[in-house]
DNA sequence: TTACAGATGCGACTAAGTTGCATTTAAAAA
DNA sequence: TTTTTAAATGCAACTTAGTCGCATCTGTAA
């Protein structure tokens, strides 16, 4: 399995637990909405889940929910650089971060498992906190 | 000199030159905005180059100046995930990529010098064409 | 000096995301 | 089980970044 999508402890881990486990309310949205981000692999756009939703979802409901699920650490957010947010299963904070693929011909946003470590020069006041890395290319798969 | 902010060649060219040798007519507004990322050494953002024109400059025509110096390689679009783009100096399809350094505190956003190598795994049918690094931190000049 | 491609300026538009508020609901307390 | 309430939802209005169409203007080459 080349790329982080999900780890066992994910796997056996329900929707439900995590809501419980990190003290949000089990709502049907976000019911829904936690189970496309474990059966979907890739990172998923608002449009995506838009979709997956269906019409009727609310766009200030799904777009809370997104928030409150990156804050709980549920979800990460990732910018592609494509002008819209992604978001994906699994937290950055904790687990730390890693880098992401972007498919310049079909924009699928994929996780990639691994740290990452840079060999770049950092001027000696600069602290860092933080890496976000966007690799881009052909994923080969589209 | 830490930051690759430019390089001698760049400051013995002149603006002038830079708009001639890239094909583009040499007009008020592009004259100003060159001259703009020559005497910045950090990322400008949309705003950063309304407030140095002032409230006369025509937001469309920044923009697609913006747009077509980015096109002819003068300056390089950078997100930084503030939800709008930042601008600088420099080709990165010639210089190739390098990475950018982000301020959470001040938000400034500082090109680095150095080329990225990255240690993480890429699954065997991707193919990598370019690499875009933010690291976050604090730059200990704010 | 003229001709014209391309740049400018203006207003209208789109799309992403946010906010305020009234209504509903999950879940804890009684 | 019923009541209570803090939090979630749904809706509309709003904000902000960026784009587009079009009439007018201007840099540059003929």
């Amino acid at each position: 399995m080349p790329l982080g999508y999900s780890t066992p402890a994910m796997q056996t881990e329900t929707y439900l637990d995590i809501l419980q486990e990190k003290g949000l309310k089990k709502t049907p949205v976000r019911k829904e909405l936690i189970r496309h981000f474990l059966t979907n692999k890739h990172a998923l756009s608002f449009h995506d889940l838009q979709d997956l939703f269906g019409a009727s979802m609310d766009k200030s409901t799904l777009y809370r929910n997104l928030s409150s699920f990156e804050e709980a650490g549920i979800i990460h957010r990732i910018n592609d650089h494509s002008g819209t947010a992604k978001y994906a299963y699994g937290n950055t904070k904790k687990e730390g971060d890693h880098a992401h693929f972007v498919c310049e011909k079909c924009q699928t946003v994929y996780c990639l498992e691994g740290k990452v470590t840079l060999d770049v020069a950092v001027p000696n006041q600069f602290q860092v906190t933080q890496l976000e890395t966007v690799i881009r290319g052909n994923c080969g798969r589209c």
